[in-house]
DNA sequence: GCCAACGTTGGC
DNA sequence: GCCAACGTTGGC
């Protein structure tokens, strides 16, 4: 089992809207890097432990907790072209993008990215390094088990 | 709105 | 295959 901490900007789904889904479980779609693309299609397995962090908003953190419901499948918004994420070059014999399910485990206090960065325990954090971009990224147990003391 | 960081594109 | 130009991300 492995742990992870994926960002969506709570304007798309934050964690009120995926507590409001049905099955608190959404398709983690738009994912147009290939790092975090390959992320969810060769190493995430359903029950790995995710921290869902709201991204690109007033107060950027950790939100949720929730966990990967299903393995990765063909992303579906590659193939429509009224959508945004629409990837001309995809086709259905060979997609190019791909999307776990996340489920909400609960909703958390906001963790903020500040609190975050004032625990030298969490300095290497992924999502802490300067021009970190990446939408998913590998979250060390170790930093899970910590955040987890006070989350 | 700024801008540093970084990924992608495309001409050569 | 190089690399400059461009676009995007995302905290501040």
């Amino acid at each position: 089992m492995r742990y992870w901490l994926m960002k969506s900007e709570p304007s798309d789904v934050s964690v009120d809207d995926l507590a409001a889904l049905p099955g608190q479980t959404v398709a983690w779609y738009g994912v147009r890097n290939y790092q975090a693309r390959n992320f969810m299609r060769d190493q995430m397995k359903v029950g790995d432990k995710v921290f869902f962090y709201h991204s690109s908003c007033e107060r950027p953190g950790i939100a949720g907790l929730a966990e990967v419901a299903r393995p990765a499948y063909p992303d579906r918004t590659q193939f429509d072209p009224e959508n945004k994420y629409f990837d001309p070059k995809a086709t259905a014999e060979s997609p190019r993008w791909f999307n776990v399910d996340v489920r909400l485990v609960r909703k958390t206090r906001l963790l903020s990215i500040k609190e975050l960065r004032q625990h030298p325990e969490l300095a290497n954090m992924r999502v802490l390094q300067k021009g970190n971009r990446l939408s998913i990224t590998p979250v060390d147990p170790g930093e899970w088990a910590f955040i987890m003391t006070f989350l």
